[in-house]
RNA sequence: GCCGGUGUAGCUUAGUGGUUGAAGUGGGGCUCUCAUAAGGCCUAGAUGAAGGUUCGAUUCCUUCCACCGGCACCA
């Protein structure tokens, strides 16, 4: 047995909590989900982190708004999340907060050494500035010309700032990139991310002057460090840098990211990391966004999905299996009650459910006459039931390894249609002399199968481990009526 | 504006320079009865449009149409 002393490290996006989560948000944890028990059955030692990336002005404004001081508002805001991955049945091993101690620490302690590098020095940071929102502007995010909070025409002027030399490191990235074609995933990305590179980077404005929720910079205090270093640090944190636990996760396997914020992860925290002199992550996983009924989820719409309705009202197991198999793992996908419900009419109640609760009632009967095995492939001239299992679990592996979930989970229910058929041949509920072998044939399937889901669909999996071994089947997934 | 991508059955996807383009789901028909009116079988249904290269293109090229995305210091 191959117990290999292997690490993973794979890491979300920490979630800026000026909102409640929606279902966004929940595609990338249950895809870093599946992603960490799937190397943790594999035998890794799995570090799987999310958390929360609580500084900036967008903060601070809006728990001004509220009437709440942002530390407040922050903590407030994180037990939804915290909440959310409970519910949803993320594994993660750690839930960083940007505000803890032991983040802030880290994070100077990075800026100093980056610092002593020599890629940080003082300098005068040129932008539109609208006095009333005390923040900078940059020329397409204005309206009309104007700041689109207040209406006015933003001034133009110069102010201190600390600046990261970006441009310095930008060969040496661009070269990364091009070696490594799965440092960003997909490619169309990559490409993105390579075309911009090929024009020369500016160096990057790391200090604020006027946010006053933020780090200090441990060198001029009168600054706030810029949230997205401080944020993107948060990588750093949850696996104790620069200690042991660092010393053995890094660098990175997977970050699984939304496509905003791919710049950020490649371009800025590639250099930040290359003027560290640490290795770069090995890939970046980047997910689109999800529609409502075709269009962008908001408000005034009134198209908004929240994700705590959707599990109460359905489960957990159904709600991971939707964002998986119906949703491209790096594509937008569309979200609408109807697309749900039919696929869990359709994949989760006919199919799997049914499967599992039709062959335990045959087994139930004739078990009290005769003994079924548990999940043990009886006769050798069962080729066939074993290999359709071996050829599930090669393309499994292969679509696991490449990201492709939804193809992945496609595979184990080609498993399923196999058993189906399998059935109405055999036709193991009549007495025959292949009657027994047959249903511990399917017993062995659905033994298999419960292993291929364990990633996916964790509580399923138990569910049906259990009910093999009680033989006594409960239905896995009401149907869902019309 | 500049640059890039995509367009495969109603829907979600797969795939290939070469015999009749694959699957699931949904539709229509038939059927078994162990099962959650589930299962099985059969069937209809697609390469956005027009050109070009080629013995041959869905695949390569051009144009057009449609949709989408990127263009950094908001997160």
């Amino acid at each position: 047995m191959k117990r290999i002393n292997k690490k993973f490290f794979i890491s979300t996006a920490i979630d800026y909590p000026s909102e409640k989560p929606h279902l966004g948000h929940c595609l990338e944890k249950i895809q870093a989900d599946v992603l960490a028990r799937y190397k943790r059955l594999q035998g890794f030692d799995v570090h799987f982190s999310t958390g929360l990336d609580e500084h900036g002005l967008k903060i601070q404004r809006r728990a001004q708004k509220a009437g709440k001081n942002p530390q407040e508002f922050v903590d407030e805001m994180s037990r939804y999340f915290k909440n959310l991955w409970k519910i949803l049945n993320i594994s993660n091993d750690d839930f960083i907060r940007t505000t803890e101690k032991k983040h802030i620490k880290v994070v100077q302690k990075v800026f100093q050494k980056i610092y002593e590098k020599g890629d940080i020095y003082k300098g005068k940071y040129k932008g539109l500035y609208c006095v009333d929102c005390e923040s900078f502007y940059l020329p397409k995010d204005l309206v009309d010309g104007k700041c689109p909070i207040h209406h006015k025409s933003p001034e133009s002027i110069q102010e201190e700032s600390y600046f990261f030399r970006m441009n310095k490191h930008q060969e040496a990235l661009t070269r990364y990139i091009k070696e490594n074609e799965n440092f960003i995933i997909p490619g169309s990305r990559r490409n993105e991310i390579l075309k911009r590179l090929s024009e020369s980077l500016q160096d990057l404005s790391i200090s604020r002057k006027t946010v006053k929720w933020g780090i200090p910079l441990p060198t001029d205090k009168k600054f706030s460090l810029f949230v997205w270093i401080d944020a993107l640090i948060n990588y750093f944190t949850t696996i104790d840098y620069p200690n042991k636990k660092f010393k053995k996760f890094w660098p990175v396997d997977v970050h699984i990211i939304g496509k905003d914020i791919i710049w950020h992860h490649s371009v800025i925290w590639g250099s930040l990391l290359l003027s560290l002199g640490l290795p770069l992550p090995k890939t970046i996983l980047v997910h689109g966004f999800i529609t409502s009924g075709g269009q962008k989820m908001s408000k005034s719409l009134g198209n908004v999905i929240d994700p705590f309705e959707l599990i109460e009202k359905y489960g957990t197991d159904p709600v991971r299996y939707f964002l998986l198999r119906e949703i491209s793992p790096t594509e937008d996908g569309d979200f609408t009650y109807e697309k749900f419900e039919k696929r869990y009419n359709a994949d989760l109640a006919s199919g799997l459910g049914n499967l599992v609760a039709r062959v335990l009632t045959m087994a139930e009967k004739i078990n009290s006459k005769r003994k079924t095995q548990s999940a043990k492939l009886q006769l050798k001239a069962q080729n066939l039931v074993k290999k359709e299992i071996d050829k599930t679990w090669e393309n499994y592996k292969n679509t696991f390894e490449r990201f492709k979930f939804n193809e992945t989970l496609g595979t184990i229910w080609k498993l399923i249609g196999f058993c189906d058929r399998y059935i109405e041949q055999e036709r193991p509920w009549d007495k025959s002399e292949r009657q027994l072998s047959v249903i511990n044939d399917l017993l062995f399937c659905l033994n298999e199968i419960a292993k291929l889901l364990q990633p996916f669909l964790p509580e399923t999996a138990e569910k049906i481990f259990k009910q093999l071994k009680s033989k006594k089947g409960k239905p896995l997934f009401p149907r869902l009526g019309d």
